[in-house]
RNA sequence: GUGAGAGUAGCUCAGUUGGUUAGAGCACCUGGCUGUGAACCAGGAUGUCGGGGGUUCGAGUCCCCUCUCUCACCCCA
């Protein structure tokens, strides 16, 4: 025998079971539903770009690509997709004087990166996009978090908290520490508050630099004490303050900072506004949230389940000034958000697993060895044009080397979670009948050919 | 790229200070049950002990190298 060649996927890629693949499927759709019902239009893309687009021609970021070796294209480098805003962006350039603006898409579709696997993340994982391009208002901005809430309550999540923030903001203050130029790294470092502390993010903050530059294993901006001591001073203003407290506070420590305070402004009529329609329990300012990309310029949301936090952000997004400069001069502002389906529905099944059936089929017909095998097929038939989802045991001729007892048949419907069985043998047959079995309960009855579907229907749907 | 841990049956794992033929549970197959599953009883099949080298009379066990996976860092959904 030739030696077997290995059958497991790639680290950090997934192979989803049927009764998985239904979970996610119906998330899918709900989320999808959730999107059109706020005007989102559903648009398709490629998956595999050049380097150059992918990268939107900066440096650096190629780190996390996923390269794809072969298929170049008359030598340029190629990588695929690590993200669906970037391809939106490029989508809404190449197809500017198709779009009507705002423009409103969503797009399902799978992600790339090539780094290595964690808890919660992987190198190939779905993202659920939806994004409103072409528009600075704060109506957008504060639909878009009311998208975000009803797309993880849609998915199957029950206890969650929307983050929200404003890097403008954050970017007040740096401008008035003279700090501006900085402001991505910072934020960068702002953003781990949860996860190492005021300590941690301290000692990032005031540590001398690399010695190397561009060492990704030494950290530290070297910034002062006094600066530190602000930033996190002013980080720490939402968990001491909420609500008109906090508007209160943030009004008078920024009152002569332009920047902040159209920032607070926008801030206080999305977390407002959002909370007014879909509970406070829902929405949180969170003045130290600040998401690691660096295309975002004002509002930034960041979902956290509750039972899971440990996971991330479920569900991620923000306000973009400029999404798309690097492939055209036409500013396109706009705001959007991610769900990050892949890692949800993992941190889900943690929470509550759920027992869920492998089969779409809700009813198995098995056949008894002593019947003509063409009659499963037919009274499978019969309950498909009902409309009936009937899944038909294989069965062989009588006599013939694969054909299976009903024991063996009724085993692989228990396994495959069928709410009935439909047995067709001999006794019956000649009565123009067959027996119903709940597998649940084990009780079976014999029921008239004319009255099966009929009988079904209103077993299944009571 | 950096650091830590782990690789033994399809899955989860046990395997004593190195000792003969490598085990258990679950899952699978067969029969008890020629017309009835998830319970029970009896039986059955399954391994290059991740790979390579070394020490030894003898290695799943000790040493070295290598590969892979997991977790964490970086970064992020």
């Amino acid at each position: 025998m030739a030696d077997l060649v290995e059958s497991k996927p790639l680290s950090g890629f997934l192979d989803v079971l049927p009764e998985d693949a239904a979970v996610f499927e119906r998330a899918v759709d709900s989320l999808k539903a959730v999107f059109r019902k706020y005007g989102y239009a559903p648009i398709d893309t490629p998956c595999i770009y050049s380097y150059e687009t992918l990268t939107g021609g900066k440096a650096g970021v190629d780190k996390q690509l996923f390269d794809w070796r072969k298929g170049d294209e008359g030598g340029k480098h190629i990588a695929l997709r690590f993200d669906l805003t970037v391809p939106l962006a490029r989508y809404v350039a190449a197809n500017f004087q198709k779009l009507t603006f705002p423009f409103k898409r969503y797009d399902v579709g799978k992600a790339w990166r090539g780094e290595r696997p964690q808890k919660g993340r992987y190198r190939e994982f779905y993202q659920c996009d939806f994004d409103t391009v072409g528009t600075t208002a704060a109506t957008a901005d504060l639909e878009t978090a009311l998208v975000m809430a009803d797309s993880v309550a849609a998915a199957g999540a029950e206890r969650f908290v929307i983050h929200l923030n404003d890097r403008q903001i954050l970017n007040g203050l740096l401008e008035s520490l003279g700090l501006l130029a900085q402001s991505e790294k910072v934020l960068r470092v702002v953003d781990k508050l949860d996860k190492i502390g005021e300590p941690g993010v301290r000692a990032e903050l005031t540590q001398a630099p690399p010695v190397v530059a561009g060492s990704q294993d030494e950290v530290g901006l070297g910034l002062s004490q006094k600066a530190a001591d602000e930033i996190l001073a002013f980080t720490s203003l939402s968990k001491e303050k909420q609500g008109d407290d906090l508007w209160k506070t943030l009004e008078e420590r920024f009152s002569s900072c332009d920047r902040a305070r159209k920032g607070i402004e926008r801030l206080r009529f999305v977390a407002t506004g959002a909370a007014n329609l879909r509970g406070t329990e829902r929405f949180q300012v969170d003045l130290s949230i600040a998401r690691g990309l660096g295309y975002y310029t004002g509002t930034v949301y960041e979902t956290l389940l509750t039972d899971a936090p440990e996971f991330g952000s479920v569900c991620s997004g923000g306000r973009y000034d400029d999404l798309a400069s690097s492939y055209t001069k036409q500013r396109l502002p706009g705001v959007g958000a991610s769900v990050g389906l892949s890692r949800l529905l993992s941190a889900l099944q943690k929470i509550k697993p759920e027992a869920s059936v492998a089969t779409p089929c809700p009813v198995l017909i098995v056949t008894s060895q002593d019947v003509d095998p063409f009659e499963g097929v037919r009274i499978a038939d019969i309950l498909r044009r009902a409309s009936i989802g009937a899944d038909l045991f294989p069965q062989a001729i009588k006599g013939a080397e694969d054909s299976s007892k009903l024991g063996k048949q009724l085993k692989y419907g228990d396994a495959r979670g069928h709410s009935f069985a439909v047995i067709v043998a001999p006794d019956e047959l000649v009565r123009g009948a067959v027996s119903v079995k709940d597998m649940k309960t084990q009780k079976q009855d014999e029921v008239a050919l004319e009255a099966l579907a009929s009988t079904l229907r209103s077993r299944l749907f009571p």
